[in-house]
RNA sequence: GCGCCAGUAGCUCAGUCGGUAGAGCAACGGACUUUUAAUCCGAUGGUCGAAGGUUCGAGUCCUUCCUGGCGCACCA
């Protein structure tokens, strides 16, 4: 405890006076509360005259000698609460005055009443000092939703992110709205008949993405474990043993970059239906989204970094090769020639529009490259791009009037990339040489390429039903739903270096 | 990893040409029994992100480093 500082060593004093006269707050356990503020400001004409009991934290104290009125905030909102030396005694006004400061945790008793200037409060007869707060709260000043002095430092948002919470309520109405969008998603798939499972966070062969991991050691077995990039592959082997519909909701950890749309652990629904392609997994993810949207919204249409944007299904399916073409003036699907007369082609036209590709990048990895960086910027509105090339796509089941493409899709909105999907690949044989190209690729020198599992593969051999599959960044979701631009302010408290 | 920007009182911010740091709010003392950014009076509060350097003198100029934001690269 830092008591050389003296707003703290003011604090402690108060604390101090608080005991002697009614013992220590810190060892109250307990206040029973009747009622919570919203409920109070919103059932005034019943609860008028009334006697509730409610608790909170302080964000405002005005004093004015023998009144005082201050603002109380729970869970559910701010009340108004006031009191004077009729309603709790001279003594005992005297002493809230000496003792209270901005952010302690105080019960209050008292009747409903509306007063002289016509707001609903809680007229005090007693108050409990229910947790005396140390620290001086940065709570600033409010009116009419302006604020004034209250803490914005970004850095000191995320690390204290404590206070954030209790500071900024535009903060918490975000995590709120999460919590809702995750409970609609379990609710769409329960619905449907998904069963909710738990695969290995700790995986001795990462696997289901393209990403490097994170590496850690088990002690006892004394060996290499990754902490998972995707469930993918854990999910399809409960589609082998006979699960048909399956999902979950989870946290991935992926060993990159951090940025406004990429933090290293982050959560990924998946889902897995089996004797579905991805036209049905398109229709889930339609329903998965517009559902979460009315949970959070009432509506279909919403605003996202300034751009209007309607949710409202069908969304439009474009062709990623299409789409692609219209957006650089050529067209690398129509291409023809050998597989490096292609990668020449599209190498030329990611250098016309300055797209950096890897040296290693092969055909399929130039187009998702331009893709990425040039196009998905533009897709404002809701959009499925569909057909993907095989080679960027070691999981998916092949067109089966085209096979060099995959039936895969990503949902793409308001420039961002909600998901992956495509029709799983189900045939053993296939995947093991998928697995082969991709072991080639990580010694051209890819960091990313997928390792080889040959339990999978195994599992295939067994049979696994043709199937679905669908992953959806939760967090960018939320991003989406509630206008917000970095993952950083959907994340509650996201990867800092320490202080 | 590269570039740009930022870090000054508990919070939000000023700080000119290099001359020994300032405001508002909070906190502290006082007045005030229906206020709501309450008001009024008074007195406080600083390792200027860190370490070096230039200079008679550095919050200010230079170097390195730390932390964060944004953009690029990588990625979902």
């Amino acid at each position: 405890m830092h008591t050389d500082d003296p707003l703290i060593a003011q604090r402690l004093a108060k604390l101090e006076l608080a005991t002697q006269r009614d013992g220590d707050p810190f060892w109250r356990t307990r206040y029973d509360v009747t009622h919570h503020a919203a409920e109070i400001v919103d059932g005034f004409e019943a609860l008028e005259g009334t006697s509730v009991r409610l608790a909170g934290r302080l964000h405002t104290l005005r004093g004015k000698g023998k009144a005082a009125f201050w603002d109380l905030y729970d869970q559910s909102g701010r009340i108004q609460i006031f009191l004077n030396v009729d309603s709790v005694g001279e003594e005992a006004f005297r002493h809230l005055g000496e003792v209270i400061d901005l952010g302690d945790i105080v019960g209050v008793e008292g009747q409903v009443i509306r007063t002289r200037m016509g707001e609903v409060s809680v007229h005090a007869s007693a108050v409990t000092l229910l947790t005396k707060s140390l620290r001086p709260p940065p709570l600033g000043k409010e009116k009419d939703g302006e604020t004034w002095n209250r803490l914005t430092d970004i850095e000191a948002r995320y690390r204290r992110r404590y206070v954030d919470l209790f500071v900024n309520r535009d903060v918490r109405a975000v995590f709120e709205a999460r919590s809702r969008i995750v409970q609609s998603i379990r609710r769409t798939l329960d619905e449907r008949g998904f069963l909710e499972v738990e695969t290995p966070m700790l995986q001795p062969i990462q696997g289901g993405a393209a990403a490097r991991p994170f590496i850690t050691h088990h002690n006892a077995l004394d060996m290499e474990l990754y902490l998972r990039i995707a469930p993918e592959l854990y999910l399809k082997r409960l589609l082998v043993g006979g699960f048909e519909k399956v999902y979950e909701i989870n946290r991935n950890f992926r060993n990159e970059g951090i940025d406004t749309s990429h933090n290293p652990e982050f959560t990924m629904l998946e889902t897995y239906e089996a004797y579905a392609d991805y036209n049905v997994v398109m229709d889930l993810t339609e329903a998965l989204v517009t559902n979460a949207c009315l949970a959070v919204h009432g509506k279909l249409q919403i605003e996202f970094d300034g751009q209007e944007i309607d949710l409202t299904p069908p969304w439009p399916r474009k062709k990623l090769y299409d789409i692609v073409a219209e957006a650089t003036g050529q067209d690398l699907g129509a291409m023809g020639g050998d597989e490096a007369e292609r990668e020449a082609a599209a190498r030329r036209v990611a250098e016309q529009i300055g797209v950096y590709v890897q040296p290693s990048d092969g055909f399929g990895q130039i187009v998702d490259a331009i893709f990425k960086k040039y196009v998905i910027a533009k897709i404002v509105q809701p959009t499925f791009i569909i057909e993907y090339p095989v080679e960027l796509s070691p999981l998916a089941k092949r067109r089966p009037d085209k096979p060099e493409l995959t039936e895969r899709f990503q949902p793409i909105i308001a420039g961002l990339e909600m998901g992956n999907a495509f029709s799983e690949l189900n045939n053993p044989i296939d995947q093991r040489e998928r697995f082969e190209a991709q072991a080639r690729r990580a010694q051209r020198g890819d960091a990313e390429a997928m390792p080889y599992d040959e339990d999978y593969v195994t599992a295939l051999e067994y049979g696994m039903p043709p199937a679905g599959g669908l992953g959806v960044g939760i967090d960018r979701l939320v991003m989406l739903l509630c206008d917000q631009r970095s993952i950083r302010d959907v994340i509650l408290f996201p990867t800092m270096r320490p202080d």
